[in-house]
DNA sequence: CAGCATCCTCAGTGATACTG
DNA sequence: CAGTATCACTGAGGATGCTG
């Protein structure tokens, strides 16, 4: 059965929602290291399997499943055998890019601020 | 005592720590509203338990001593009876609005993609 | 190869009561 | 007012084995 994934949300503000929304769609310990992986091209299962340390099969496919659900991640299936999935960015997915970029950019520079203190 | 926050971590590019860094400060339910809730100004504990819904006194606790030693917020003990205290963003803290905005225009954006299908 | 089913653990959060 | 202490729960994530 799916599992349900659903937080009550909080709304002060109007910004609020919209944060909440991008930060759940990164959410979990997975989602970052899979578009990472998958901005570098595009890959089958198995070599996002590879590719990122200690991921389970369980998480990988639940993970996979939710990005293609909010249409940022493509599933392509090819009539082989056995079969082959082809997991990609979408188009909308890149755009996903900037708002990594501004997480990466503050991090870097947080991580080396904590660093000397 | 004071819980443990610890989670392991997955290195797959260079991007995938500072994100996660990132991510990992604006982790959990209270966060973001926390945040947003102090850009509006100076707050004492009590105000913002009445600003942000069904919050509760230990989380609000909790979050805001996480932040307050990520230098993201500052507190304020005066010396009143009984006592007053002051929480407020950090000008360091101010430098998450690049990050906030980036997150909510995405967020708004996919929230009315999403609606539309 | 690309997953799914099942069972299990524990960190994050909630509820409630108490205190300087 | 501004928290802390304690207990309880739940759901994200891990381990393992199975399948079309």
């Amino acid at each position: 059965m799916t599992e349900k994934v659903q937080h009550d949300r909080v709304t002060c503000s109007k910004m609020m929602l919209p944060v909440q929304d991008a930060l759940e769609i990164l959410s979990g310990k997975w989602k970052i290291p899979i578009i990472i992986a998958l901005t570098h091209g595009v890959k089958r299962f198995s070599d996002l399997s590879k590719e990122i340390p200690k991921i389970t099969d369980r998480m990988l496919s639940k993970e996979l499943r939710d990005l293609e659900m909010n249409q940022l991640v493509k599933r392509t299936v090819y009539d082989t055998f056995p079969v082959t999935v082809e997991y990609t960015m979408t188009e909308y997915g890149q755009t996903l890019h900037e708002v990594i970029e501004a997480l990466a950019k503050w991090g870097y520079n947080h991580r080396k601020r904590i660093m000397q203190d």
